[in-house]
DNA sequence: CTGTTAGCGCCTTCAA
DNA sequence: TTGAAGGCGCTAACAG
């Protein structure tokens, strides 16, 4: 599986005359300049009140000396790590790709660094990481939570560190949240498919323990019940965040007996297990079955036929998030609840029944 | 677009008379067990040489005192931040986002913190976060360069911190580097569409100054040769890793004119684009048209018809990447290059030409 | 087994 | 405008 060029192994640790360029201090610098420390100090953060020349001689010895400031150590006089602890649960769903995308890029210009945690919804995980970033003095967390660690969590805000979740509320706890508008777009997806004329809609949505999953269902079944529909629990699947979810909710309500005539999947992750099913059943969407998932995707566009999907707004959420976490960083108070808008996005997968 | 609940911004600062549970120190955790801080070090960090009833009553005060070691200060004092960066262009490629997941993984588990940046392949936002990790000093890095700071990243193996280089080179510097088999992979693309039959080949691939482009290129135009044909620079585009590039390379290639009977895009950013503008057209993959693509990617599988593609193994080079840093951060001596194969994985999309 | 001492590199009064 | 001094929180000799 693995080669290395040239089949044997070079060895070649730095030469041993090559001086291990270590990254100077304050106190290199001073003695380099002929000046005391604090004088550097001063004149390499640009806290003023120092002679031109001085300074332009502390400048060169700086670079002479290899002069990097030590973070760690200014970090710990100033009580500030300049470290925002990021948690997701993975990187495959847009929401949370794009919070870490977009949080990275917006927290480094601001000065800020951010360590990354993907926890696969593990609580353990998410426990330890928690503990990390008290040790690291995170000066705050943007988090997914798992909903397993709310006093681990409610300890930053008590200390004065911000914290904001996303997409999932953390249960008992005051934090800063924001989520996808959830009821909302289940229910207008539901309603676009009753709209349609579908009567029988199969629904399989994610974990009931979860903000998301409790939301949509309750979303789903207002439609149908506006609709004058009874929700059947046959056709009513929660299931974990994961392929398989939809595979077998989909075997259980398509294998055999009476099918629904729509499908909606209000579970991200089951919608590519939901499809390899129907493709593995060669079930024409959408002359045979109407297909509605959640949550957008690049390839779902460029499916045949592309995917009518309600969109969650994954951009907006990762903005808002940064957003709120800067301005709480910088004094602003908590906002309790922040919601994102959801959208109908019509493509090709969904058509009246036959 | 964005409601707050209720319509009323809620401000809830913490309330006044809870006191910000500070985290306590050593010397906190010393006054209350009546030792002296040294003392309480050595319990806490487990060095043994401590009674057992002093030990416990350290333990006590440690909790009631609300102490966590700080990390910042033990690295200022260690010279150890147990700090790794990891440098990718993006999170949506798969090879980037399961180099993120994998490291931040692996690297936790084994006592490490990871500060990600997200470059968008862009050489000033490389520079600026390898100064950020000279300044946190950074035990370790993993990055996907963008091969315009070589001389920054070779400081850091200079001055003794170990750097793997992932997927692109990192021209004149002797960095560590795991690659794909690139001119193997797409060798053998090549000669499967060959061997299918056709003998008007369009080829899409990355830049020129990129590792992968380059040697992608290489297999592409010596699997030709051996088949006795030669290369038709009009059936040859070069491009940013972008799904523009593919959409513009199909453009010139199949929108008038003679069109090949086959396309291999080895640009897997690209293979969206390429796959809009085939649909758009409405040409049937793989009767009118074989498709071929570089990297896999979930959905490829699952896309109408499944989309047959060279898989570079990203898995198995993020596994590759972080063990080899964990065994240099171990003292194991470097090791240039590393290549990991490429399997073709036969599916749907290529077919003989009509 | 425990305490004392001496910094790691930096910032920040306080004097000069 | 500059320097001296103290300390952020922790570890690691070195004594006792």
């Amino acid at each position: 599986m693995v080669t290395k060029k040239g089949g044997v192994a070079r060895k070649t640790g730095a030469p041993a005359h090559i001086a291990a360029t270590r990254a100077g201090t304050l106190k290199d610098v001073a003695l380099l300049a002929g000046v005391s420390i604090s004088t550097v100090s001063r004149a390499l953060t640009g806290k003023g009140l120092i002679s031109e020349q001085t300074e332009k001689r502390i400048r060169q010895a700086a670079e002479a000396a290899n002069y990097r400031p030590n973070t760690l150590a200014r970090g710990l006089k100033t009580q500030r790590s300049r470290l925002i602890g990021l948690m997701v649960h993975n990187l495959v769903g847009t929401s949370h790709r794009l919070l870490a995308e977009v949080a990275q890029q917006r927290l480094g210009a601001a000065g800020f660094q951010v360590i990354l945690c993907v926890t696969g919804d593990d609580a353990e995980q998410e426990a330890r990481f928690l503990t990390t970033m008290e040790n690291y003095r995170a000066e705050g967390l943007i988090v997914i939570p798992t909903g397993r660690n709310g006093p681990q969590l409610a300890k930053f805000a008590q200390a004065g560190v911000p914290v904001i979740a996303v997409i999932r509320r953390q249960e008992e706890q005051a934090l800063e949240t924001i989520l996808h508008a959830n009821e909302e777009g289940a229910q207008a997806g539901t309603r676009y498919l009753l709209d349609l004329g579908h009567r029988d809609i199969g629904f399989i949505v994610g974990r009931a323990d979860t903000t998301s999953g409790r939301e949509r269902y309750v979303g789903h079944v207002r439609a149908l019940t506006e609709a004058g529909l009874r929700p059947d629990p046959s056709r009513i699947h929660f299931g974990a965040y994961r392929p398989e979810t939809g595979f077998r909710a989909c075997e259980a309500m398509l294998a055999n007996g009476r099918r629904p005539t729509a499908i909606f999947v209000a579970n991200h992750e089951a919608s590519m297990g939901a499809m390899r099913f129907i493709r593995e059943r060669a079930i024409d969407v959408p002359e045979d079955l109407s297909l509605l998932c959640y949550e957008d995707t690049p390839w779902f566009a460029w499916n045949k036929p592309a995917i009518t999907v309600v969109d969650s707004g994954p951009q907006r959420i990762a903005e808002l998030a940064v957003e709120r976490l800067l301005m709480r960083l910088d004094g602003v108070p908590t906002q309790l609840e922040h919601r994102v808008d959801a959208a109908l996005v019509i493509r090709e997968s969904c058509a009246a029944p036959a």
